[in-house]
DNA sequence: GTAACCAATTTTGGCGCCAATTTCTATACC
DNA sequence: GGTATAGAAATTGGCGCCAAAATTGGTTAC
């Protein structure tokens, strides 16, 4: 029962999976308002997609706790309340800094290269760029960060957490001085990786997590579960 | 609004939600051998479920980990390799260590109590219960322990995580001497906690983890991704 | 005797239809 | 005038059917 691997080419899902991960990136981005009830007939036009592919989707989405379900109502999406964004914070904050020496030894020069030229990225669209644009640069900044962990169930899991929490781009960064701030962070993070010092690296990884914890603070807390 | 309001009992898809537990829990305890395919119509008169429930539940648990999908020949269970069983293991330990702190913070005297129970009641079963009774006693007593921690969230990963390794009954208790091993550390971590001491629950929760991947095979421990 | 090939059966997976439920709208009643 | 009620429209969600694909079993050629 268990061997025969077939030289077959692993298309994982290919429809259903890229519809969950539009689906998600559209989320996050903030195309559908937190609470938004998010309607069958919509998303079936919006991405072109069979009803069963959409629902399937909105299935995986409630497991991932992207969007909740309510039996006979449909599904909408999820607002994680201030504890429950709080607690994610505080997981990734766990798990981000114990992949930091990891992270640190695994790098090679051309990893700090590459990152390096994200962080400059980063920068460069904080002048030209939209905030969407520096919201993904800051996506693929972090993604490249994570990935040299060596922990691949750690980098699922904190990958899986970061889409969890409110991180759409206006929310994320309200002011001019946070998106500096976070870009400095960027540098130091590279500068950290390049001299090899974890433990500066964890540090700064734990204010970057802190930082958005603050910013959070700052904006009066407004719209309740949403709906309405 | 209009009316008078039904009770609402929240149910959280009570009819998918059910089976996807029931199969996890089934996958779990060795009923479907790691690598079996699961074919959609003996699950179907095993669960006495609908075909779509079948479906909708294997996809929840392909989401999970817990079973693979490949495209036109179905699901089958999934064989973590010794490397990712590693890697699952490294984050709960990282986790569980982190949130001991907690758990000793939040402990009330019921709580000790009736943790006290749990070990105690698995420990009466090294006699005279099965193995499945072991393997049960012991998700009792870790549940019980693991919910007093305060951020659900890492409640949550951890528990999904747990399902995640390769954790059915026979493979985790090879010799009666492991499973004592076992007993004497949950009644060790329960004095811990009795006793205010939160860095003795991290170490006892560390070996607690680390035995059992010796159990697995003698293998050196994979480099510590750092500590948290 | 082995290997390849073809037919038959089994299994998966997609699609559309319709019932159950909810939401919206208009009407009547207090 | 506001509220409750009944009917209509819209939406969700379940179910069965059928085609595509894979596995199995048997047969034939080498």
């Amino acid at each position: 029962m268990r061997g025969h691997l077939r030289p077959m080419s692993v298309k994982a899902d290919p429809v259903t999976g890229n519809l969950v991960d539009r689906m998600a990136r559209d989320i996050q981005a903030g195309v559908f308002a937190p609470g938004m009830w998010l309607k069958q007939i919509d998303l079936e036009t919006r991405y072109e997609a069979k009803r069963m592919e959409v629902r399937r989707a909105l299935d995986q989405l409630a497991l991932k706790r992207l969007v909740r379900h309510v039996p006979n109502r449909g599904y909408h999406v999820h607002t994680p309340d201030d504890r429950q964004a709080e607690e994610v914070r505080e997981v990734r904050l766990i798990l981000e800094t114990a992949a930091a020496s990891s992270v640190v030894a695994n790098a090679t020069a051309a990893d700090i290269a590459e990152l390096h030229a994200l962080a400059q990225h980063f920068a460069d669209l904080i002048l030209e760029g939209t905030l969407l644009d520096l919201y993904e640069a800051n996506i693929a900044f972090h993604a490249k960060l994570l990935a040299l962990g060596s922990n691949r169930e750690l980098i699922n899991i904190v990958w899986e957490l970061r889409g969890r929490g409110p991180s759409a781009p206006v929310t994320q960064w309200k002011t001019r001085a946070r998106i500096e701030q976070s870009n400095r962070e960027h540098f130091r993070m590279v500068e950290a990786i390049a001299a090899g010092d974890a433990g500066a690296l964890r540090r700064l990884t734990a204010d970057h997590i802190l930082q958005t914890a603050l910013q959070m603070e700052e904006r009066q807390p407004a719209q309740g579960d949403g709906g309405a």
